[in-house]
RNA sequence: GGAGACGUGGCUGAGUGGUCGAAAGCACCUCACUGCUAACGAGGCAGGGUCUAAAAGCCCUCGACGGUUCGAAUCCGUCCGUCUCCGCCA
């Protein structure tokens, strides 16, 4: 949520970044009801004074009086009220400068290359011909016990996941993280505090008043709701575990083959609540330890500054490491790192106390390992002549064997 | 699932109809002191809204919502949450 006398000062501005993220606000309607809602405060507070008045002389006349004309603009003020907040939390979050405007991928900027697309002398298979061929991928049978886009990770890959797991936390505790498996499942009113719109809107599974998280980030930023961090406890980052659960919801016919986008799938994420002074440096130590974990599995990737439109109703700014992928010729997202600044903590009242003054702390999440696609993107480009596949070095101390087979 | 207790400021915790937005302690901030640090001393310190150039002022908030009352942290109802005991259980 952004700050409504912010809001006030900068209504063409605000107006024109939601429509640069490719939502849809009514400014000029928000700050009508703002205004109507102001002015009945000021009414219905004098009233409310007046009554604190009568209350103290012992005036019940007067008190009987004041009681129903009041409880009349109080419920009006109530309805402005419910309007108001209903209007300002469609208003996303503003990107920062550098962010480029454009409302898809195509305006997207690359940051920089890192390492070679590999050049492969036999025909390659993609990562789905790879997991049949060597027992390690089963959608056909997902598809009968739970329905289209899931999958079975068995043999190896299973344990691949693990592997990444541990290769992870081990990284990022060694960082300072703190480790953490979060629930799996929120409750609406933090679904709703998240700010991100798509948990209403159907993109999320619901159960009950709950919902099932699209990401760790989703139970372990609003962990600290209410709360008051000390300045010097900043940054507080967190190294969490959790299984992701998405509908997918619009992405009929999009990425239908094998495990590349599925409902469920499990994911190692770091999320860290800063200081504001030190967002931007934050942002670059979370995409320099994302590059860090994707250099060591030796994979070729590009880091990519989002365009304006892709980025979360949350979130000011994005910057995406894409993986290469063979068998799809160009490189997909595999991580992200955003910094969503005060928008969430606002929303949540998240605060630090800094020389005896409360202000909102800034709050970043980052993909440390999405677990499927990284294990698309070793399969594909590790693939050998033979079919089988090689264990990127570092993994092997944890996995137990080198190759698929072992 | 059954029985009981509780939910107050950043934290601990007092407060059972008006004198309470709230004692006390801790934390924090400012000042003073000390060679430095600590301790001690003096003062300050809940959050939000509205108005304002800024303040003062005024309003709201004691888990949430609703009710009783001239007046509610305090009484009543509903809900949510926490804890203890019993039951069940990976």
């Amino acid at each position: 949520m952004l700050d409504i006398k912010f809001i006030r000062e900068n209504a063409k501005l605000v107006t024109k970044a939601a429509n640069q993220k490719g939502y849809v606000t009514d400014v000029e309607k928000l700050l009508t009801v703002d205004d109507q809602r102001r002015k009945l405060i000021e009414v219905v507070d004098s009233l409310r004074s007046k009554r604190k008045e009568a209350a103290e002389k012992r005036d019940e006349k007067v008190g009987l009086q004041i009681k129903s004309e009041l409880k009349e603009k109080e419920d009006k003020l109530e309805k402005l009220n419910e309007e108001f907040y209903l209007l300002i939390r469609q208003v996303p979050n503003l990107p920062k400068d550098d962010v480029p405007i454009g409302l898809d991928d195509s305006k997207d900027e690359v940051v920089k290359e890192v390492g070679e697309p590999k050049k492969f002398d036999f025909p390659i298979k993609d990562h789905l011909e790879l997991g049949v061929s060597q027992d390690v991928i089963d959608v056909d049978s997902a598809a009968k016990t739970s329905g289209p886009r899931f999958g079975f990770l068995k043999n190896e890959l299973a344990l691949l996941e693990f592997a990444l797991i541990q290769f992870a936390f081990e990284t990022l505790t060694k960082e300072g993280f703190i480790p953490i498996i979060p629930p799996t499942v929120i409750n609406s009113k933090v679904a709703e505090g998240l700010g991100y719109p798509e948990y209403e809107t159907g993109e999320g599974y619901k159960i009950d008043d709950q919902y099932l998280v699209g990401t760790a980030e989703h139970s372990i930023v609003p962990m600290h709701m209410d709360k008051v961090f000390n300045e010097s406890d900043l940054p507080k980052r967190y190294v969490g575990f959790s299984t992701a659960f998405r509908r997918e919801a619009g992405s009929y016919g999009k990425d239908t083959k094998g495990i590349f986008r599925v409902h469920q799938f499990d994911k190692v994420e770091m999320v860290s609540f800063t200081n504001p002074k030190d967002d931007e440096s934050e942002h670059k130590y979370l995409l320099s330890l994302e590059e860090k974990l994707v250099s060591a599995l030796g994979l070729p990737y590009r880091v990519v500054n989002k365009a304006s439109g892709e980025l979360g109703f949350p979130t000011a700014q994005k910057f995406d490491i894409e993986i290469w992928i063979p068998s799809q010729n160009k490189y997909r997202e595999t991580h992200s790192a955003s910094t969503n600044t005060d928008f969430q903590s606002r929303r949540l009242n998240i605060k630090y106390l800094s020389k005896g003054v409360k202000n909102y702390v800034y709050i970043l999440n980052a993909t440390a390992f999405a677990i499927g696609r990284t294990i698309i993107t070793i399969m594909e480009n590790n693939q050998q002549k033979d079919g089988s596949i090689s264990i990127p070095e570092v993994l092997q101390k944890y996995t137990g064997f080198t190759k698929i087979p072992r």
